[in-house]
DNA sequence: CTTGACTCTGGACTAGACTCCAGGGTGTAG
DNA sequence: CTACACCCTGGAGTCTAGTCCAGAGTCAAG
C-alpha cells in the first residue's frame, strides 16, 4: 500500500502520517526503488492504535511510550493501567475546573440580570464588583 | 509604581505585563525620563480585570473586546451578557466531551481489570480489542 | 512516450499565551 | 563613584499537532 491508501483507510492526511513517522510513532517503512513508502497491515494497525489512544486523551509523546510497551513480546497490563488511571485523574481535575467555571459564569449572568432588573446601565462585570475567584 | 512592583502585586511576570501592553490589553503608561514605565492604580485594576475575566475562560482577544466596552462611559450589560452566554455554551460543550472521555477511560480500565482476573499477561489496550469509539 | 495522479523532501506556518535572551541603560543606597 | 537590582528593546523560542507549500521525482495506464 502506498501512503495515500493508508491515509484514506484511516481518515488521516498523508502529511499526518509522515509527521507521525518523523516523530517516532510509526516505524520507517520500506521504500520502492523510486523512494515511495510501502506500508503493510501492521502499519495500519499501529496507526489505528495511535488514533484510538489519542481519542482517549493521550498526547503523542505519551503514545510513543505506550507504543514501546506494545513492542514488547510480553505486554504487561499494569503500566498501561497506571497511565489510564493518571489520565482519568487528569480528566477529573479538568471536569472539576469546568464545573467551577460553569458556576462562576452562571453567577456572573445572575449579577447581570439583577442589574437589568434595576434598569441600571452599569454592567457589574465591567465594574469590579465580582470576587476574584482565583484561577489555579 | 514600576513594572516589577505591579507584577508582584498581581502575581504576574514582568514579561507578561509587557506582553499585554503590546497586545492592547493595557494602555501604554507614561515613562520616566530614562524610559521606565510608571503605573498607577487604574492599571492594576485593568490587569486584575484581565486576569479575572481570563479565569472565566475568555481568551485575550475576547478580553480586548470586553475592555473596549469597559472603556465606554455608558456600559451596557447586554453585550457582556451575550458573551457570557456564549462562553457558558462553550463550557457545556467541553463538559460533555470530557464526560464522554471519562466514561471511555473507565471502560478501558474495566477491560484491563477483566484481563487481570484471567491472569492473562496480554494487555487488551495494547492489542486491538476495543472498539474505535470515534473522536468527534 | 505522455499524461495525470500520486509521492518525495525540507522547511515554513498556524494558534495562544506567554518565556527567555542579549546587550545595553537606569535608579538608588552607601 | 560603585554596586547592584532593576528596567529597556527586539526578537527568538516554547508547546501541540499538525497543515501547506514549492519544486522535483515516480508510477501506471493508454
Amino acid at each position: 500500500m502506498q501512503i495515500g491508501v493508508v491515509a484514506k483507510k484511516l481518515g488521516l492526511s498523508v502529511d499526518a502520517i509522515r509527521f507521525y513517522e518523523r516523530n517516532g510513532l510509526l516505524p520507517r517503512p520500506p521504500r520502492t526503488e523510486g523512494g515511495f513508502r510501502r506500508y503493510g497491515e501492521s502499519d495500519v494497525e499501529t496507526l489505528a492504535f495511535v488514533r484510538r489512544v489519542q481519542s482517549l486523551g493521550f498526547k503523542l509523546s505519551e503514545i510513543r511510550a505506550l507504543l514501546r510497551l506494545r513492542g514488547n513480546r510480553l505486554q504487561p497490563c499494569a503500566p498501561v493501567r497506571r497511565r489510564l488511571e493518571e489520565k482519568l485523574a487528569d480528566v477529573q481535575r479538568k471536569l472539576a475546573d469546568l464545573r467551577k467555571l460553569d458556576s462562576e459564569l452562571r453567577l456572573a449572568l445572575r449579577s447581570c440580570d439583577r442589574e437589568l432588573l434595576k434598569h441600571s446601565t452599569h454592567c457589574p462585570i465591567l465594574r469590579e464588583k465580582i470576587k476574584p475567584g482565583g484561577k489555579k
